[in-house]
DNA sequence: CTGAAAGCGCTAACAA
DNA sequence: TTGTTAGCGCTTTCAG
């Protein structure tokens, strides 16, 4: 059985279809009892009007597009939660779209950017290229950056150069002078970020007088059993740091199975500081910077809302504050240089 | 500016829109070189075709629904990430909702089963009550649950009720007699996989001739620090057991962590048992019941699609085989009781 | 092979 | 307060 629609309502209740649609959309000019009497019939009938229809006719689709990297990242995915519980309280929908290789981000930015299929974007963690974001500026459709920067378009991110500037300093005041970094791929078509951590790495040192050793920082896939390997070489060095920042949570996790491996022991041997604020993190004591990565999803959100509303444009940028969290990874190290 | 329509193009390459239509749908009636002039003024135009007005025109939607628990637990996200797969190489969208609350899972189950805003759904891991199995059933869209099940429905299951013996029988088979279960709640509006698993504990027990003993089950919150709080107080027994099923990797991470925290080894003094295969499980190195949770997203949306192209209306339910993944949290007992 | 025209189900402007 | 009507942008007959 096909579905009732607007035009059965309207015979039905004797009334044009444009009462029924006023009742639809609670316009108040419509007398209680021709309301009432609509109503009764749409229920009757079992009438839910047809978003299709609807959205052509408006011109809003009530829907919002995400585009993120693939999710097996936690940090992706708790952004994400919030992007969605945000969405979830307002009227639009979540469109998602996750990307997996460069030829993908391109597609779906492409796609999104020229046809009219969502109302505004969010992407997460996924920085366009310059083309790319012109695009989305000149596009009728709102876009909002989450953990990407673009001076074309509005952001919400932290500050990963002075995020790393502080996990580097903090090790620092605990003592340490021999501090590695292990993180991510630093060249890399995606995410900047961790060139920002990096450099604040770089910059605290130096603002310190600490000298910047290659042979103190390597790089790894982002993942656990790799950083555990790189983690192991880094400690049988002949003069093997006394505290490793790992460029994120699961890098650093990867650094704790590590020196469990070859017997060293955190804190007493060797400090451990993360980067995000995953839930692993608090479950193993991790001491991390605390990005709010919930948070920074439902930022975006807010933000993209707003220009969805009052179409103000110029582009904003947004700066969710990070935490530094002390926990048991961390202490000053065993003996003075 | 505004975007160019069908018409535009129509009128530029003085053709008529059905003709524009045609080559958009590689129609095969149209000759070569219309088909050109169309194709270039298309470029010059930058047209893309509004997908709204195709979805009215066409009664298609080309959107899937998707419906899961919120994306607390890596067993959802990874089941999503098969059906996210799955989908990205199909011509559908994918629209999210995640349900925080029984009116919440109501709400869109309604919503869903009566509008039509896409052209099939999938369900993870929440089963419907007989009202809304009924309201899906009857409603021209297909559906089909994953990790839940109703017999008016399709679905992709595993079967807890066997995994949950083997479970068992494996411990036993190692020689464990006392033999606890530490899982989540068996009273719960949402998920019964749990209370599945948990028969399959106790059968295993029977066809052994162990008896089931309640102090050797615990309920807990699906989650970490619960779970090592309530394993501890295990371990404290008088005549603590020997094995421990964690009904899901998570609560049996917790039951390391608690074991760890009391100074009880693994697996030398207590064997442990997870069940689902999530990333952490293989990293930790746990024995666990492994579910495939990503193939269980895509044969979900195999199903979905089957469902979709030919209208077979039989609900069928699929079983996805679990296998059980020794590792190195599990051991004969230390002694022989 | 191609153009014209009739919808798809709804909203909104215009009259009444 | 209400009914009528003209779109929204596309697909799909139906003629030609």
């Amino acid at each position: 059985m096909t579905r009732a629609t607007i035009r059965d309502v309207a015979k039905k209740a004797g009334v044009g279809v444009g009462t029924v649609s006023r009742v639809l959309n609670n316009n108040p000019s419509v007398s209680v009892e021709t309301r009432e009497r609509v109503l009764s019939v749409i229920s009757e009938l079992d009438f839910t009007p047809n978003p299709i229809a609807r959205q052509l006719s408006t011109g809003r689709t009530l829907t919002i597009g995400v585009i993120l990297p693939h999710l097996t990242m936690p940090s992706y995915v708790e952004r994400l939660r919030g992007v969605q519980n945000a969405l979830a309280a307002s009227e639009y929908d979540l469109v998602l779209f996750s990307v997996e290789t460069p030829e993908q981000r391109d597609a779906y930015f492409d796609n999104l950017s020229r046809t009219s299929r969502v109302d505004g974007v969010i992407i997460i963690s996924i920085p366009p290229n310059d083309e790319q974001a012109q695009r989305f500026a000149d596009s009728l459709i709102p876009t909002v950056l989450v953990d990407a920067y673009h001076s074309q378009l509005n952001s919400v991110v932290t500050d990963d150069f002075k995020g790393g500037r502080k996990a580097t300093r903090y090790l620092i005041e605990l003592g340490h002078k021999k501090i590695a970094f292990l993180g991510d791929y630093l060249e890399t078509p995606f995410q900047p970020s961790m060139r920002y951590r990096f450099n604040g790495y770089k910059q605290a040192l130096v603002d310190e007088g600490i000298p910047f050793r290659s042979d103190y920082h390597v790089e790894v896939e982002n993942e656990r059993s790799q950083s555990c390997e790189m983690a192991k070489r880094l400690l049988q060095l002949e003069d093997p740091p006394t505290a490793i920042f790992g460029g994120c949570d699961i890098q650093a996790i990867g650094i704790i199975d590590g020196a469990s491996e070859v017997g060293v022991r955190i804190p007493e041997d060797l400090s451990v500081i993360g980067y995000d604020g995953i839930r692993d993190s608090e479950y193993l004591g991790l001491t991390t910077i605390q990005q709010h990565l919930f948070k920074s999803g439902v930022e975006g959100v807010n933000m993209l809302l707003g220009k969805l509303s009052q179409k103000s444009h110029e582009p904003r940028t947004k700066f969710i504050p990070f935490d530094l969290i002390q926990r048991d990874t961390t202490s000053p190290p065993r003996f003075e240089p």
